[in-house]
DNA sequence: AAACGTCGTTGATGATCGTCAATTTTGCTC
DNA sequence: GAGCAAAATTGACGATCATCAACGACGTTT
C-alpha cells in the first residue's frame, strides 16, 4: 500500500512475505531505506544456529523461509523445543527489547533465510515507528497466550492426547492434502525434538508412534507422515471436550 | 521523585507499593489525577473473582495487597493455575491490549486488594504515557520467560523436583525464616491447585507431600509448611545441575 | 445438630513411563 | 560406496502414575 514502487530488486523487505505480513510491512519510505541498510540476508543450512543461549543481543531476526526452533538448553544437554517460528515471524526481539542476553536458542529446522537486522537500526527503527513496538507487544502477548496453552495441556492431556495435538499443529503448517483427501507432513523436527515438545522421552514418542501405527490413524516414515483421515485424527481429542 | 506532595491520602495510587515499584509510579501529575478518578479499590474475600475468563475486558487490574492465582479453565472442569500474582503486579492488560476477552480468570487466593482501573481511563494513560506501554511490554516478556522456565521444567523434572522448585518459589514469596534458621510457610493455594501447577494429579502430590515428610525434607499440616533447612530442600534440585 | 459438599488422605490395581541396553536405521563425511 | 556418528527402534524391568473407591476432616447451610 504505503509501498508502491520501489523497483522489486527481489530482496527487499517491503515486497518480502507479501501474503504473511511482516513486522516490517508498515513502515514508511525513509524507515525502508534504513532498514534495507541494517539489513543482512542469512541463508542457514539445517541445524545452524542463528543466536545462541547466552549470548548478548546483536539486534533481531525476521525469518523469510524455512522454519526456525526456538531452544532452552540447561548444562546436562537436556534441551526443550519450545516454539516454531514462520516466515513473516521476528526471533531475537525479547532479549532486544529487556537488553539482556539470548534466554533461548534459535536455530534452522531446515534449509531456511532469515534477515539480520541489527541492534542499531532496530533501535532507530523504533524510534520513529511506535507501531513497530507495538508489533512486538503484540508478538509476545501472542507468544504468552500460546504458552499458557501449552501449560494447560501439560497439565490434563495425556502423553498421546499431547503428540496427537502436536500433529495437528504441524498439519496445518506443513501439511499437504493429497488428492484422496489424506494428508501428508514431512516434519520440521526430529523424534527427540517431538518429545521434548510433548514433555516426554524418546523411547516414549516411539511407541506413542507406534500405537497410533497399528490404530491406523497415522503412517509414519522418517519424518515423512501420512495422515489418511485428518478428523479420526482430531476426533482424539473431542472426547476430551466433550466428555 | 515526581510527585513530591500529594499530601498522601492513604490510598493514592503515587503513594502505593512504595517499596515495589508498580507500574503507575511513573505518571505524571495529570496522569495521576486522572488515574484517580478512573480508579475503583476493592477488597475481596478468598476466592472471589477479580474477572472471569471469556468475559470480555473491562480494564486493567493492580494488585495492592494480598495474591491474585491467574487461572485457566475448559468445559470438563479441568483448572490449571497458570500464574501468581503479587501487590505492584497489574492483571488484566493482555486482553485489555489485544481488545479481546480474558483468556485466564483471576481470582483472590487470599484476603486481597485489587484496584479497577477501567477501560477509558487506561486507554487515556497509555496515549499520554508511553512508557506506560514500556511497562505492560517488559510485564508480558517477563511472563513469558517464565513460561518458558516453567515448559522447560515440565519436560526435564520429575513430579517431586518440580513440587520441590514450587515450594522453593513459594518461600520466596510466603516464607517466614524462624529463630532457629528453618522456614515457615502458609502456601496460598490448594493441593488441588498445587496438583495442576506440577502437572500431575492432586493424590499424586499427596503421595509425594508423604515422601517429603518421611525424608524429613518438610512438614506439612494443612497449608501450613516447616521446612527445617532450605539448603537441603534446594540440594535436591542441585544434582540435577550438577550430575 | 444434622446434612451437605469440598478437600485431603489412603489403599488397591492396572496402565504408563523412565531407564538401561542392544540393535537397526539414517544421514553425513571421506 | 565405505565408514562413522547420531538418531531411532525395540525389549525388559522396575518405578511411577492415573484411576476408582473409601474415608475422615472441615466449613457451610438448612
Amino acid at each position: 500500500m504505503a509501498q508502491s514502487h520501489t523497483k522489486a530488486t527481489s530482496h527487499t523487505c517491503a515486497v518480502c512475505h507479501v501474503g504473511r505480513r511482516s513486522d516490517w510491512h508498515d513502515l514508511d519510505e525513509t524507515s525502508l531505506a534504513v532498514l534495507e541498510r541494517g539489513r543482512r540476508r542469512r541463508e542457514l543450512g539445517s541445524g545452524e544456529v542463528v543466536f545462541a543461549q547466552g549470548e548478548r543481543n546483536d539486534g533481531v531476526y525476521c525469518v523469510s523461509g524455512g522454519t526456525v526452533g526456538i531452544r532452552r538448553l540447561d548444562s546436562n544437554g537436556n534441551s526443550v523445543l519450545l516454539e516454531l517460528a514462520y516466515p513473516g515471524d521476528t526471533v531475537g526481539y525479547r532479549s532486544f527489547l529487556t537488553d539482556s542476553e539470548h534466554k533461548t536458542s534459535a536455530e534452522a529446522l531446515g534449509p531456511s533465510i532469515v534477515c539480520h537486522i541489527d541492534h542499531a537500526t532496530v533501535t532507530a527503527l523504533l524510534a520513529a515507528n511506535p507501531a513497530l513496538g507495538l508489533r512486538f507487544l503484540k508478538r509476545s502477548i501472542g507468544a504468552l497466550e500460546d504458552a499458557h496453552d501449552t501449560m494447560f495441556r501439560q497439565a490434563t492431556f495425556s502423553n498421546r492426547h499431547k503428540l496427537v495435538h502436536l500433529l495437528l499443529v504441524l498439519v496445518g503448517r506443513h501439511g499437504h492434502r493429497l488428492v484422496n483427501g489424506s494428508q501428508s507432513i514431512e516434519l520440521p523436527v526430529s523424534r527427540r525434538d517431538l518429545a521434548s515438545m510433548v514433555g516426554t522421552r524418546h523411547e516414549t514418542i516411539s511407541r506413542i508412534i507406534g500405537r497410533l501405527e497399528t490404530d491406523g490413524i497415522a503412517h509414519f516414515s522418517g519424518r515423512q507422515v501420512m495422515i489418511p483421515n485428518v478428523e479420526a485424527l482430531a476426533a482424539e481429542l473431542d472426547c476430551l471436550a466433550s466428555a
